[in-house]
DNA sequence: AATTTATGGTTTATATTATAAACTAGTTTA
DNA sequence: TAAACTAGTTTATAATATAAACCATAAATT
């Protein structure tokens, strides 16, 4: 009982991104933005903070003349995910 | 999709907290700290701010010659709980 | 052609939160 | 009677989240 939860996934934004990426093949930041309703700034730093662990890689290329970031969740990210899940659920679960 | 999480309660260790009153009448300070695993310190302050919400209610008296702090879920911190368990879900199912 | 507005972000500063360490007050044990 | 223990609280510090400010380029406006 009561398990530590994966404190890079117990924070709403980048648990909602996880979320999100975890039911598409990938996604760019402006759309995860939309989605999220987050601000770009905080967004920003929690993907990096979501790649730097590798739970998200994370491609920069250009859409036209405009930048482009587009965001996949990893092996790992679903991993982490689901047991994340899991021991969650051992809090929610009366 | 992805309403925002009650901050009051995604913080792992009130949640904890609330999982473990919302299955009992009440508990006392120590048996939660021994629970959650926590230090005092830390459970002393997120029971306050839990306290301060009204999610749950404190009472302090005396056993035996030792002071117990005994704590109960009230009503509207039930139902804190419970809405966030549904937000929740949001997130965590897909 | 030069200023303004929009897009797609990053960086930095600040507010909030969590945690640990130190402290209080009294009790039990050696 | 001194040391160690119980049951906490308070305070200081570290970590985190968020917002605000900024940067570069493109497109639209005057």
């Amino acid at each position: 009982m009561f398990k530590d939860l994966d404190p890079l996934l117990h924070s709403q934004l980048r648990l909602a991104v996880m979320s999100l990426l975890i039911s598409v093949d990938s996604a760019d930041f402006t759309f995860i933005k939309e989605k999220t309703h987050s601000t770009a700034g905080n967004l920003s730093v929690q993907i990096d903070k979501l790649s730097e662990a590798e739970y998200i890689s994370v491609e920069k290329s250009f859409k036209g003349k405009k930048p482009l970031t587009t965001c996949r969740i990893t092996k790992k990210g679903i991993k982490a995910f689901e047991d994340y899940v899991i021991i969650l659920k051992q809090y929610i679960n009366k």
